[in-house]
DNA sequence: GTTCGAAATGTGAACGTGCACATCGACGAT
DNA sequence: ATCGTCGATGTGCACGTTCACATTTCGAAC
């Protein structure tokens, strides 16, 4: 009412002032205190309402000393389908958590790059970090800094430093393996991803794991970069050679230039050679052919890595973290070989 | 040296204690403030830097009342290339400029839920928005709350709410338009965006804009939901009619769709249909065939969206705010009609 | 040596909230 | 009637920083 003063923000002094209590009682509202008279609740409500107040959350933290954010850290490569879906997953269940979320990405790869993310991440005093660039140098900076708040990491495969949390990328290299070997190839060759990502290593092994079981003689894999790009030139180098039946594409976006690549050189897919790949983007339903591949549920991922760090937060860190199951899914990209050997 | 005290974090006045000054001149140096002898700022940088002092963002947060943040709101379809390519040089670029990111993304479409999300993004006392959700219900609802801070729109047509920032859809729309009437095509269907993006509006306006100043009859066109599943089905669909020549797609996920749905019906693209994309996500080089389409710096988009939060901060609202100019990318996906009619 | 102004530094209060503790009143048991 | 207990509320301070203003120091000019 008498607010003549400049324009600044009502704080709970003012509305103690006008409901006729102390800050204090206000504050027990904010917090719902157990012990505070529905009648003065529903008063100090009404005043609060009126002018609008809103709490001021520097003041909350400076006293708390909690920030109630959590940090998400990821490389560009979140152009990718899969760490993006997990980011919009963490985001909507942090806020359903109360907590606000600081995004970082990192623009280069470089040592320096990602000490600066992670500086800017904890200046901001997080509680909670979320790592989405499963490269070891990124551990190795994160080590460096002796981060000192609670760490979980997508995607990746256990390292010490991070409760990791992810799909299980081995048994999904061994499923999608393990289906071209059933179709009745023996000679596969596997496009991977960079040597330090600890997902493109995790595919690796469950293919080489699944190819020694099978007793199969091995093709050097070919290391890739992730992209379309890189799968095209791949594809055109593969076609000279011929000596496959199949190729596993550690992503679906290498497996896209493949098909590409496959395509301009003649080669038809699958009668000839079949392809597969890995993480089900949404497109992979409609590439010609339309792909077989191993879906994973990126979405839950970062649901429960929210879930994880919240857990971790509270004290109790004993939380479910197993890994979540991937899928095969297959489609029109897989068929028998043509000489069928087996 | 006397850390005796439980872990508590060194404060301004525990590093002037240290270094045999005020309080005040620890923050004259944190802030390099002109009047300070070389000496003293080096004594007290040296005494920081051994007790690992890092200032309280929430202090300073509160006594200056600037949160230092800029807050994005993003609609969830950030899984596509676009908007996480912007979203991500957005981050880069504001923490440039020494600003905060902190992203929401919103769940549902529905009223509620948008303005659940800005509420959360309000509540952090944010400095600038930039909105990457480009529904006229999003602009409702920040017309709605009556948001006081400056707010960038990117990727939509200028609305009054807000100050915006796009490329050029409607040039983007007429340059794919032009680029097949000028290959002959008479007969060219749309299959657009959701009614209510002021992309799909853009592009929409941009083809209807350059058929009708060549004067060519209109075939209706399509209305979609960005999917390459929508694609495909739209594709079938059309793939019963055939009384057109020419596709362009407003995004390039459904003429993915059309492409994989033309396949499979056994139409060969570009000799009996040409097919238009827009976007240019990585992957349209590789689809089968390459896909011509038009490009949109996105990574651009973000950067000239902090700048532009940043001038209006900086009271100096007159920045560029031009529309960044398209390129159409031709491929193999567009030829000549059979027919050749022109 | 005195004076003066500018440079360098110090002092105290404020920002808005939560915590620890104090106070007040009512009600039941003795 | 007295005391203790518990529910409901109030008081004062602390959090770590910046701001406005006060004070000291220093060098140069007289």
């Amino acid at each position: 009412m008498d607010a003549e003063k400049v324009r600044r923000a009502p704080s709970i002094r003012d509305v103690a002032k006008l409901a006729g209590v102390s800050h204090q009682t206000v504050s027990r509202v904010l917090n719902d205190s157990p012990s505070i008279k529905p009648a003065t609740k529903q008063r100090v409500l009404d005043v609060m309402n009126e002018v609008g107040y809103r709490p001021n959350r520097a003041a909350r933290a400076l006293v708390t000393s909690r920030s109630n954010t959590i940090g998400i850290l990821t490389a560009q490569t979140t152009a990718h389908y899969g760490p993006t879906t997990s980011v919009n997953a963490i985001q909507v269940a942090a806020r359903e958590a109360g907590y606000m979320v600081s995004t970082t990405s990192i623009s280069s790869l470089s040592p320096e790059g990602i000490i600066e993310g992670l500086e800017h991440l904890v200046e901001q005093s997080i509680e909670g970090l979320v790592v989405i660039a499963p490269q070891e140098r990124v551990f190795d900076a994160i080590r460096s800094l002796s981060i000192r708040v609670p760490l979980v990491t997508l995607d990746a495969l256990g390292t010490d430093a991070a409760r990791s949390l992810s799909v299980d990328q081995i048994a999904g290299a061994r499923m999608a393996t393990r289906h071209l070997i059933e179709l009745g190839h023996r000679d596969i060759v596997h496009v991977a991803g960079p040597r330090d990502w600890t997902e493109a290593e995790g595919r690796m092994r469950g293919f080489l794991d699944e190819m020694r079981s099978a007793d199969l003689s091995l093709i050097p894999p070919v290391l890739g970069d992730w992209t379309a790009q890189f799968g095209y030139h791949a594809g055109k180098e593969l076609a000279g050679f011929r000596d496959f039946t199949a190729v596993f594409a550690a992503n679906d976006q290498m497996a896209l230039g493949i098909l590409h690549a496959f395509a301009e050189a003649g080669i038809r897919v699958p009668e000839e050679v079949s392809v597969v790949g890995f993480d089900d983007i949404p497109e992979a339903a409609h590439f010609w052919p339309p792909l077989t591949t191993v879906r994973q549920d990126f979405a839950e991922l970062g649901r429960r890595a929210v879930a994880l760090l919240l857990s971790e937060l509270a004290g109790e860190s004993d939380l479910d973290h197993a890994a979540v199951r991937p899928e095969l899914i297959v489609r029109r990209s897989t068929a028998p070989p043509r000489g069928g050997r087996s």
